[in-house]
DNA sequence: CGGGTTCTTGACTATCTTCAACGAAAGTGG
DNA sequence: CCACTTTCGTTGAAGATAGTCAAGAACCCG
């Protein structure tokens, strides 16, 4: 998952599973805290994500970590980069997963329709994360942290009477590390939306936007 | 072409043209300041650029803009994200690309190893572009300039003496909408890296790296 | 040569980071 | 179940980095 400009895509489409056919492999889990590959491993799989959230890291020598991506149901990850895994992909929850061979994707050793499907997805990642440059280049505190939000609450937020509802299972120097914030800035920016009344935070990860339409507007840098 | 954090790609395996069989279509060619396709056009064609560079970008409604990458030879340009372009594409000078059916990628309606290669250079993209976050998002000015120097000076330098030497195509805004800065930050780093005898600026578009060592130090954070 | 654009430089300011302390939550072992 | 420890999150104060605004210099092109 990554923070598009604009949440256009439906829950729908993301969510739906790629292949019609029958899946030539049964789904893989992975618990919370277990590393479903690292960066350098061979990819043989590249897995769609069923159910869990997973987290896409990159790591410079120093210790700074970008984190490329969240992984959320509907979402594809591993796409291989010479044959190689280019991030490392932790599980955030317990997750469930289906592999499909990467040789499907990259010499359609599999049915037509799952090589399309496979192929679109990769091209879809790249326009989202074209996207996601404008926001890590050009966007302010505030509407990083409104984007992230907002793009969640749109996806996987739950109506709970007028307002969205969804927990977030990534502490917040991950969140950090996917806007190119610090931990400390991320919580400021939170706590700010929270005493303006756009969003409560009911426990630590969860999160409830009050005002869909305010936070929206943060997004694009309209005054909080 | 986007700054990776290591350089590693040979000039052989970036430039190599993808086709070994006979082309189908003759290639375009653009002259400097013109467009090859906006945000939103439909994408009948990707592009292999030839000879000449082309600038990918995206807008914000406020004005805002963030280049996406620019298209060295080599390079394919023009992703369809649903059939669609998501970035504008301008040539910074006179340039000839190779146009590829988008068909051809999508749906394999060419040779099988044209489709292969169309492929693998939409998940390098990927890889790319993964590079790119921990710039955008993780490094400082020097070395966001510093990074994008170093690339440019192994991809398209000249050695000249013991030195590199290259022209930059785009302007100063151009670099700061690529790296997410401003054109006064970049310009400013430009002259420190030029007084500490780092680059020389021959022309303003003409660089000369006298110390691609020290360069390639301060891409990750050493002391300038 | 002149006029417009692009680039550089300076002074000032804003935003975000850093460092540090504290508090809350969660995990551990008796 | 409770005390202890550790991790994670929040908050504050101070500082650094990059942005803004403005002026002047260099470059480009007819």
């Amino acid at each position: 998952m990554y923070v598009t400009i604009s949440a256009e895509n439906t829950k729908a489409a993301l969510t739906a599973p790629l292949g019609t056919t029958a899946t030539p492999c049964s789904e893989t889990r992975l618990k919370a805290q277990s590393y479903l590959y690292l960066e350098g491993d061979d990819v043989d799989w590249v897995y769609q994500v069923i159910s869990g959230v997973v987290r896409l890291t990159r790591l410079l020598a120093d210790g700074r970590r970008q984190v490329i991506a969240f992984g959320y149901p509907g979402d594809i990850v591993g796409f291989p980069v010479d044959g190689v895994h280019h991030t490392d992909c932790e599980a955030l929850t317990e997750t469930r997963l289906q592999p499909y061979r990467r040789l499907c994707l990259e010499n359609g050793e599999c049915s037509p329709s799952l090589h399309r499907a496979l192929l679109q997805a990769a091209l879809r990642e790249i326009g989202a994360m074209q996207d996601h440059f404008m926001m890590l280049g050009r966007k302010s505190a505030v509407e990083k942290v409104a984007s992230f939000l907002s793009v969640l609450a749109e996806r996987v937020g739950e109506d709970v009477g007028d307002y969205k509802q969804f927990t977030l299972p990534m502490c917040r120097s991950d969140i950090a590390d996917f806007l190119g914030l610090t931990m400390e800035t991320v919580s400021r920016t939170f706590t700010k939306l929270r005493k303006n009344n756009i969003i409560a935070i009911d426990n630590i990860h969860t999160i409830i936007v009050l005002r869909p339409t305010e936070l929206q507007a943060l997004t694009l840098g309209e005054r909080d």
